[in-house]
DNA sequence: TTAGCTGCAAAAGGTTTGCAAATTA
DNA sequence: TAATTTGCAAACCTTTTGCAGCTAA
């Protein structure tokens, strides 16, 4: 079933004009078995295990090409650092500032904030671009350190 | 009345074992006079503008120091850039994704979401750290192009 | 006097870019 | 064939760090 979906976005980049090449099909490979939270170094080394011509600057610059195609989303987790993901899996994420856990929570929860923002500033929020930082359970008692 | 805020924190510097310098003075007083949503950048040229041997360096490692206090705090608002602003003018950043154009909103707004997430996940949320990203009235009907 | 700051230069870390060669459709 | 991608190297941008000299308390 994966490989039915590697070739739905393989074809996706096709009908926008682009190309298939080995480096964009192990790429869609590596995103498609990735765990949640795999930052562009990771998908680099994923590739590059099979595929060790493949170089940094094309891992981003085809995550580019399938986040224009609205394949995956990046979301900033702290500091520099940005993960990946495929858009179907969209969520949100809460980012222990202590411990650097990251606890999935599904959109609905945001529901109500959004249309509060909505109808009181005119804003419409896409919060998944962020991640929402705060304390895990487990940190609580402990003091912050790491945060970004 | 800036003045008075300005020797207290400069104050709180000295309490904490800290020297007040040239640099800091100016640091200080920019904040203090800084628009919301300033860089680091945008502070270390209003201190160069009066003092141009202070380093950016210095810049940094000042903010680092009055955020250990927790008179500021620093906000990614996108890419790696963060902004800084006075702990006491605590708020939430709503960032465009199309004009970069940002909306403030009060911390209430996010009481609800808080206390769900708290129950549901034992998480604290804390979510000045980030912006949320989204899109404001005025761009709704135009295409996405800058996030970060 | 002495702990704490400073400027400088250099590096780090993640991401982007210019280019000529290689490859896809 | 023509347009798109690729690898490489170098650049970029923001932030951090080591260090020796300077300075506030």
């Amino acid at each position: 079933m994966t490989a039915v979906r590697r070739e739905r976005i393989l074809e996706q980049l096709r009908a926008d004009g682009g190309r298939v090449t080995t480096a964009r099909r192990a790429l869609v490979t590596a995103l498609l078995d990735a765990d949640e939270h795999v930052t562009a170094d990771d998908l680099a080394a994923t590739v590059q295990a099979a595929h060790p011509d493949v170089h940094r600057s094309t891992i981003y610059r085809t995550l580019d090409a399938l986040e224009r195609l609205g394949v995956v989303e990046h979301v900033h987790l702290g500091h520099g650092r940005a993960i990946y993901h495929l858009s179907d899996e969209a969520h949100h994420h809460l980012v222990c500032e202590t411990c650097g856990f990251v606890v999935e929570v599904p959109e609905q929860l945001f529901d109500d904030l959004a249309t509060q923002v909505r109808s009181q500033y005119d804003f419409a929020i896409h919060p998944r671009h962020f991640a929402i930082i705060g304390r895990c359970g487990g940190c609580a008692a402990a003091p912050a350190t790491a945060s970004g």
